[in-house]
DNA sequence: TGTACATCAGTGAACGCGCGTTCACTGATGTAC
DNA sequence: TGTACATCAGTGAACGCGCGTTCACTGATGTAC
């Protein structure tokens, strides 16, 4: 094994070290030698990769995004929010992703917390989130209040919902679920 | 002014200085010669009347316990979420108290990220919440999933979007709104 | 292919900063007579 | 009512723990000739 990768297994190391442990103890709660010892290196190793704990989430979150532009290259879908196969695509979009990246997302809003600099990340992914498909409602007739309010009470509960994931769910059940009172709550009927 | 009446009041410009400070910077960005700082008093005094940090989070929600009690006497309601009336008022009481006591709840779901006792008040603070209205689901003809599912997104949401709250939205706005969506959600109908 | 030196990833003990916590002290209030 | 002592709330400098961060050192990999 050359130096390279050497370097390379070291800093992945670290990061599945950290992601596991932020998931089970919290970023907050994670010191960065329980890091360095999770994934069997010396403390002094850490600051090879990376200047701070805060650096290696960013790295995490930069993952992430590498992650979601191949995503991103999906199929084309439906906009019409009044069509119960739109909202469940778009929730399951984000179900899939915030439970793929459970750990790092939690960490994110941890540091968000005490961090100025990832409250202004988790601010603007949302804000941009929302903004990506604000176009959807204006398919549905019938709004339970105006179209940003309603879009944000829709982002709240998927996206909290995700956060709490009662273990006894299913994926598809929680999909199926969410789709259904969104729907409901957006279009005022059933489908 | 005597003695008890001094360290009455010590003990409450502490509390009230730990409340703005826990509203503005957050309960884990505040220090405890933060709190003293602001109330006007040296550091050393804080631990006349609060053993750490915890305890003076505990004092305040013991208040809230207290000003709660009080409210529970409260008038009959309906437990018939079929009625718009009904979920709106257990909509408008859970806002009002989120709202109400914003920064000390703030301050709780903060310290249980770092803190097992206090993940277990908030916990069991949810799950009571969920059980005193459980057989109100019972007059929901079409539910939108599982009773339990079904309650835990009607509580996800109300206390996420309390917790959100876009600044431009007036109390009656976002009662008003989530409401609506709720009952929707829930009735799968429009009222 | 072999030798000598340079570079680099990793090590872990030690250092030092920040902050919680202590404690000897002050001055005011309370109590005893 | 006055005096002498006790008690208590509050003070703030100093202490010390925990943890992030450094750095001299090691051994392995890379490079030059």
């Amino acid at each position: 094994m050359n130096r390279k990768e050497k370097a390379a297994e070291t800093e992945t190391a670290l990061k599945a070290a950290a992601k596991r442990l932020f998931a089970t103890r919290g970023y907050l709660n994670t010191k960065i030698t329980d890091i360095t010892a999770e994934a069997g290196r010396a403390a002094g190793s850490f600051y090879n990769h990376f200047a701070s704990k805060e650096e290696l989430l960013q790295a995490l979150l930069a993952d992430i995004d590498a992650a979601g532009d191949e995503r991103a290259a999906t199929d084309e879908h439906s906009p019409d929010f009044s069509d119960p196969a739109a909202v469940r695509f778009h929730v399951a979009g984000y179900w899939k992703v915030a439970r793929e990246h459970e750990a790092t997302f939690r960490a994110l809003r941890q540091a968000a917390l005490v961090n100025e600099d990832f409250a202004r990340v988790l601010a603007g992914a949302s804000a941009q989130q929302a903004a990506e498909i604000a176009d959807h409602l204006d398919y549905v007739p019938n709004l339970p209040a105006r179209p940003e309010v309603s879009m944000s009470m829709m982002w709240t509960l998927v996206d909290s919902y995700a956060q709490v994931r009662p273990d006894d769910l299913s994926d598809e059940e929680a999909i199926e679920a969410l789709t259904r009172f969104v729907y409901r709550g957006l279009n005022g009927r059933d489908y």
